[in-house]
This record gives C-alpha cells, sequence and structure tokens, in this order.
DNA sequence: TAGGCCATCTGGTCCT
DNA sequence: AGGACCAGATGGCCTA
C-alpha cells in the first residue's frame, strides 16, 4: 500500500506527516511491511469484490453506509453474493440491507477511509507511548538504553503510587525493605530485580557522595534522608551532572533514579535555561523530600542542585496530617528565596510554578 | 525455538 | 459523518 500511496501525490502528505514511519519506510522492515501491506491490500480488495466471501455483511456494513451518499450506484447489491450462496452450510441468511456493489470508486474511497484511519491509529498509538514513556520516567527505575515494558511500566507506577500514597497517609518513616517490596509487588522477577538493583545503586552513590546533607539537616522528624537517599542522587551523581554524556544515573543494570534522566540531555531549547529547567513529575524523594531536578551548563549553582524538602511545619496547623513529621518545605538551591515562600503541598508547589519557563512542559506533563 | 514484547492494520462501537 | 477508542490479528525483533 505504502507504495501506492508514495505513487499518488494526494496521499504523499498524509503518509510524510508520519515522519518516522516515513523514514523507516527506507529500510528493509518496513519495505517488508510494505509488501505485506499490499498483500492486505490485495486481499482486502478481493474481499471488497466479493471473492472472498468470507466477511458477514456486518463487517461491511460501515463501508457501505459510508458511500451511501457520495456512491452513484447506491441501488446497485451484489445480488450474487446474496443469493444462494447465504444458504451454503450452515451459514445463516445474511440480514440486514444488502451488500452494495463494489465499484473501483468505491473500493478507491474505502481505501482512503482505511488509510486515514490508520494514520490517526498509528498517531494514536504514538501519542500513548509518548505517554507512557513519560510516566517511565518518572516511575522509581528508569532507564533510555533499557525500558521497561508497557505493562512493567504501568504496574510499577500503579505501586509507586500506593507507595507514596501510604507514606502520606501514615507520615511515618516507611521501612525501605517494605517500600521496596511495595514497589515490586505484581512486578516480573526481572523488573524486580532491576528495580531493587537501581534503589541500592543509587543509594550507595548518594551515600557516598554526601550530596544530600541538606536533607539529612531536616532529618530529625522527617523520614531520614539515609532511608531512601536515592531519590536525590540525582543531583549529586557526575552522571547525571549537567553536560555528562550519561543524563541518567547508571547502575550495573543501566537503570537510575527517577528524574535522573528526566528532559536529561534533551538538548530542547526550553530545558537549556541554566536558570531552571523545572520538574516535570512529582518529586520522589520517599523520605518527604521533594526533590527537583536541574540541569544545565556546570555552574556552581547547578552543582548544588535544587534540593526542596517538603516539611509540614511549613503548612498551617490544620492543613498537617495528623501525626505528620514536621517537614518544612525548603530549598537548598538558587531558588530557595522562591520555593521556600512556598509552604504548600506538593500540587500548589506545582501551581507555583507557573513563573517558571517551564511551566507550560510542566503542566502538560501533568494534564496529558 | 518458544515466548514476550511491540508496532501496525483492521473492523466494530461509541461519542460529538 | 467523522473521529476516538478498543480489541483482535499478524508479523518482526529479541532473548533465554
Amino acid at each position: 500500500m505504502l507504495t501506492r500511496l508514495f505513487s499518488d501525490p494526494s496521499l504523499l502528505p498524509e503518509v510524510q506527516k508520519y515522519s518516522g514511519w516515513a523514514e523507516d519506510s527506507e529500510d528493509d522492515e518496513s519495505k517488508i511491511k510494505d509488501d505485506d501491506q499490499d498483500a492486505r491490500d490485495d486481499m482486502e480488495a478481493s474481499e471488497l469484490r466479493g471473492l472472498g466471501g468470507s466477511r458477514t455483511h456486518s463487517e461491511h456494513a460501515g463501508e457501505d453506509d459510508l458511500d451511501d451518499d457520495m456512491d452513484d450506484d447506491d441501488d446497485d447489491v451484489e445480488d450474487e453474493d446474496d443469493g444462494g450462496e447465504d444458504t451454503e452450510g450452515d451459514r445463516p441468511k445474511k440480514r440486514g440491507p444488502k451488500k452494495r456493489k463494489m465499484t473501483p470508486a468505491r473500493i478507491e474511497r474505502s481505501k482512503m477511509r482505511r488509510t486515514k484511519a490508520n494514520a490517526r491509529e498509528r498517531t494514536r498509538m504514538h501519542d500513548l507511548n509518548s505517554a507512557l514513556d513519560n510516566l517511565r520516567k518518572v516511575v522509581p527505575c528508569y532507564s533510555k538504553t533499557q525500558k521497561l515494558s508497557k505493562i512493567e511500566t504501568l504496574r510499577l507506577a500503579k505501586n509507586y503510587i500506593w507507595a507514596l500514597s501510604e507514606i502520606l497517609r501514615s507520615g511515618k518513616r516507611p521501612d525501605v525493605v517494605a517500600y521496596v517490596q511495595t514497589l515490586c509487588k505484581g512486578l516480573s522477577q526481572p523488573t524486580t530485580n532491576l528495580v531493587a538493583g537501581c534503589l541500592q545503586l543509587n543509594s550507595r552513590n548518594f551515600l557516598t557522595e554526601q550530596q544530600c546533607q541538606d536533607g539529612a539537616r531536616y532529618g530529625s522528624g522527617s523520614f531520614s534522608m539515609h532511608s531512601y537517599p536515592y531519590q536525590c542522587a540525582r543531583l549529586s551523581s557526575p552522571h547525571c551532572q549537567p553536560g555528562s554524556n550519561s543524563h541518567a544515573l547508571r547502575t550495573p543494570h543501566g537503570y537510575c533514579a527517577p528524574y535522573d534522566s528526566l528532559y536529561g540531555g534533551s538538548g530542547s531549547p526550553e530545558y537549556n535555561s541554566p536558570e531552571y529547567e523545572g520538574p516535570l513529575s512529582p518529586p520522589v524523594c520517599i523520605n518527604g523530600n521533594f526533590s527537583l531536578k536541574h540541569q544545565g551548563p556546570a555552574s556552581p549553582d547547578n552543582e548544588k542542585g535544587y534540593h526542596y524538602s517538603m516539611h509540614y511545619s511549613g503548612l498551617p496547623a490544620g492543613s498537617r496530617p495528623a501525626g505528620a513529621p514536621n517537614l518544612v518545605f525548603g530549598s537548598t538551591g538558587a531558588r530557595s528565596g522562591i520555593h521556600s515562600e512556598n509552604a504548600l503541598p506538593y500540587h500548589d508547589m506545582h501551581l507555583h510554578h507557573e513563573r517558571a519557563p517551564a511551566y507550560d512542559e510542566l503542566n502538560a506533563f501533568f494534564h496529558n
């Protein structure tokens, strides 16, 4: 079909719109698919001409209905199909309006509709996959090179939400083992191993680099940084520093903590601001410290990174969860002035980012 | 080679 | 009517 599409100028824009697909059409795989599609089209054309004989009327009904107002020979029916053949074997006689004859023009229109529908479906699935990629970036195990499968991503995301919810609900310092177990609940063994390995390594990195000491400052009354330090490794690890080729904190498994790779090295102008990159996902610290990733050209400020901690003490007493640790929403970064005033729950913090240049992306991320 | 994962095509259904 | 959404089918790729 593609070869046909490319030879048809009227279809070319529709086809070329999907650049990735169009580019791939040059390689062998796509040529195979082209051939395959040609075969399918041939089969479809045969069936549309009534040669297939296996499709029920309902399978054609939509096409025929769609053609009602366009076809010249609307009154024509395929009597040859609906005659004695319907009683052939055990098949019951077809009901409903009779199949209309597939003229070449009708076949062409049908193909055109199908082509457009395919293109839409492709786009839809690409959007879906894109959203899934975003999700992969915010669950506690992300790698550009070795992606979690779709199903594992969804499972891990569910577990992650659950784990965070439990922490917020209880307001207690969770057990790290229980946390990992919650994260890995229902995951396949390989994914479980990856997640566990990922978290452990990040933890180690953090402990050696001691880049999250500010978080430890808030340790009393809040979850200890050392219990779940991996969330903070995203800034401390040289692998995750701006300019590093490795945008993710690599582990032996090739994974890194959440946000390590979020927008890392995207090269996209909107993410290159030396001032602020902006979070695109909920800061991840299980210990109650919300961390915003900062990337950009190396600078003293950048090296400090922006480490935001959520502390309930900054909240009005009434809004503090019962039994919640005395948490303060603070910052050790250059924007501390901005965020220290923002003693709000997490979602409010993001509202605050309306002033940030990356707000649009942030907002889009959260609402996609 | 079997099984898992994925992209794509396809037809049906629902919604606007 | 057209588009979105969905699920089944199919074939390719990769890995154990």
